[in-house]
Formats: structure tokens, C-alpha cells, sequence
DNA sequence: TTAAACTTTCAAAAAATTTTGAAAGTTTAA
DNA sequence: TTAAACTTTCAAAATTTTTTGAAAGTTTAA
């Protein structure tokens, strides 16, 4: 296989795995093709190799630093800005891990406190909404408490934990 | 809170949840209409408690059947199709997980070992590009091994590896 | 059989999301 | 200063995804 059919294959192919875990096509493949650059690219490469606009190129990078896992860096004698991904993939998991659970679960158990409250009258739909939303409560308190862990975790140590015999 | 307005927010709550995880909203919205009903549910109590046309509640229960979160159930004397949730949340994790291992992480890790048999010109291009899939398919093997432990496991030994201290 | 009850399909419409590109804004070197 | 280089914004266009609803298909009771 040519290299430039395989570098387009884990593109296309991240770009599919982002669009079905609700990232969209553009900012998976910046990160696909910013993982797997040797050096720093900026704006225009980008926009070239990917075949986006400016307008796309810039808001899905912004969107990607935001989420912590592309970086600006200053090339020395160059006007331009410059992209780079992180590209320990343990601390890329554990960052886009820590966002999503900011970004998602913890809201998520806002709500889940505040239905919480509901009128207890004594229907069996009330009954029956506040015994599963309290488990749904407990089992989100749970995953966050292991997403903190696997976010302050090191890799052999969590890896470890399932490798390993059973105790 | 009256119990209608906590069942809206729920609801709504989990279909945007839904939708961030690449799951449609209408999909997500029935099943978190299904957890919480104490008694199967039919299409048209599905479509009218939801306001969504026969069709589209037909698709997204097939495709909650599909991931196998979702059972149909027979009602005695009746011939409509009930429908009802998998209500243990473990295994309902468990379900979800399983699925999308088996839908995007699998694919991805036949991927990776593709392009893998990159040609090996000398480039520093085709360099790290092999450094960093060989790196994303180990963590990828990594990962792909954790979820299948997660898939078999039991909820107490799972959560209690994050909730000991740890040795 | 048959016809009523029910389910599925799918082309077209609607809605949501993404992308474009040109204009406005900002920064920098001289 | 200023003007060239560069970045950001955002309304409109394009694309993708979802939803609709009516017609076709299937099942069942009698």
C-alpha cells in the first residue's frame, strides 16, 4: 500500500468514527491528519490536503484546542500559526475522556438530581420514574468516579487492572 | 416538580445525550420513554406520547431492538406488538458497550492493521505515520480488551477496581 | 377465504448540521 | 502610521440526517 492511500484510508476512516460519536467529519480529520504529520501544519495545509474551506478549517481547529488536544505552535520566522495534535494517545483518551465527562455525564446528573424531586404521589408511573432515575443516578455517580480515576490514572497501572488475573 | 414536567426533562435530557453520542434524538427519547414506563408500551402510545409520526417510531424501535436494548413483548389478548426497555442499567451499559466495540472499534483496528502494511519508504512522513497507527492500533488492542472484561464482568467487581484504594 | 388490525417501507419534505467564501477584524514589520 | 499578512466571523448555500405519512405488506380471527 502507497502511502498516500493509506494516510487518505485513516483519515476517511477517523472522520467515520468521530461522525458516529457526534464529532463532525471536518474536526476528526484535522485531528487524523495532524496526528499523523511529522511537523506543525497550518491553516493552509490543512485546508489543501483536506480539500475544506478557510471558514471550516478554522472553526474545527478552534473547536479541537478547545477541546485540549491540538495545540498553536510559533514557528520561528513565520507570520502564519501552526497546528500540532498531542500525540500520546493515552493522554489524547484521557483528555477527550475528561471533556466528554464535563461536557455530558456531569450535566446529565444535574438532571438527574433535580427530577429527583419529584412529587411523590403515589402512582405507579411515579414509582416506577423515580426507582429508575435514582439508578441511573447512581450508576452516572459511579462512571464518574472511574472517569476521574482513568483521568488522573497511568496506562500500565488502568490497563493493568484488566490484564491481570482476577482476584 | 410535577411528575409530567420531570418525565419532559428527562426525556429531552437523554435525547440530547443521544444526539452528542451520534444516537438520533427520536431514538434516544424512546427509550428513555420506555425506562421509565412501568408497563410495555405500543407504537401508538410510543407516537403519541412523543409526537412523532408512525414511521419514524417504527424505525428507531427497530433499531433499539437492534442493539438489543430494546424487547418486544406479547401481550395476552391483544395484537399489537408492546414494547419494553432492558431496565438494569448495568446491563444496559454493558449492551451499549458490547455493540459499538463490535460496530466501531473492531473496524477501526482492522483499519489500522491495513494501512499498517504501508510501504516503508524512507520518509519522514511514512515514518511517523507508522509510529503513530502502530501506537493508536496498541491502544486500540488495549481498549478493545478492557470492553470485553467491562461486556462479562459484574458491576461490583468492575467499579470496585476504581473505588479500593489502590495497590 | 376475507377483511380488519396491525406493521413495514420508502420517496418526498422538513429539519438540523456543516461548509463556504467574502468581508471585517487583527497583527506585524517597516 | 500603513499596508500586507494573516485570522475570524457569519449569512447563505450545500449537504446530511431525520421525519413524515400514505401505500404496500403481513398477520390473524372468524
Amino acid at each position: 500500500m502507497k502511502l498516500q492511500e493509506a494516510k487518505e484510508q485513516f483519515i476517511q476512516a477517523w472522520g467515520a468514527l468521530g461522525t458516529s460519536w457526534g464529532i463532525n467529519k471536518a474536526m476528526a480529520q484535522i485531528q487524523a491528519l495532524l496526528l499523523i504529520a511529522p511537523e506543525p501544519m497550518s491553516t493552509e495545509d490543512i485546508m489543501e490536503e483536506l480539500n475544506i474551506s478557510r471558514g471550516n478549517a478554522n472553526m474545527n481547529i478552534r473547536a479541537l484546542i478547545d477541546w485540549g488536544i491540538v495545540h498553536k505552535v510559533y514557528k520561528a520566522g513565520e507570520r502564519k500559526d501552526f497546528f500540532t495534535s498531542e500525540k500520546d494517545i493515552w493522554e489524547l483518551a484521557r483528555q477527550v475522556a475528561g471533556e466528554r465527562k464535563r461536557r455530558e455525564l456531569d450535566p446529565v446528573l444535574k438532571m438527574l438530581d433535580q427530577v429527583a424531586r419529584v412529587e411523590d404521589n403515589q402512582s405507579k408511573e411515579a414509582k416506577e420514574f423515580k426507582k429508575v432515575t435514582k439508578e441511573i443516578e447512581k450508576f452516572g455517580h459511579k462512571a464518574a468516579t472511574t472517569l476521574d480515576m482513568f483521568v488522573k490514572a497511568d496506562q500500565h497501572w488502568f490497563f493493568g487492572l484488566f490484564t491481570r488475573k482476577r482476584v
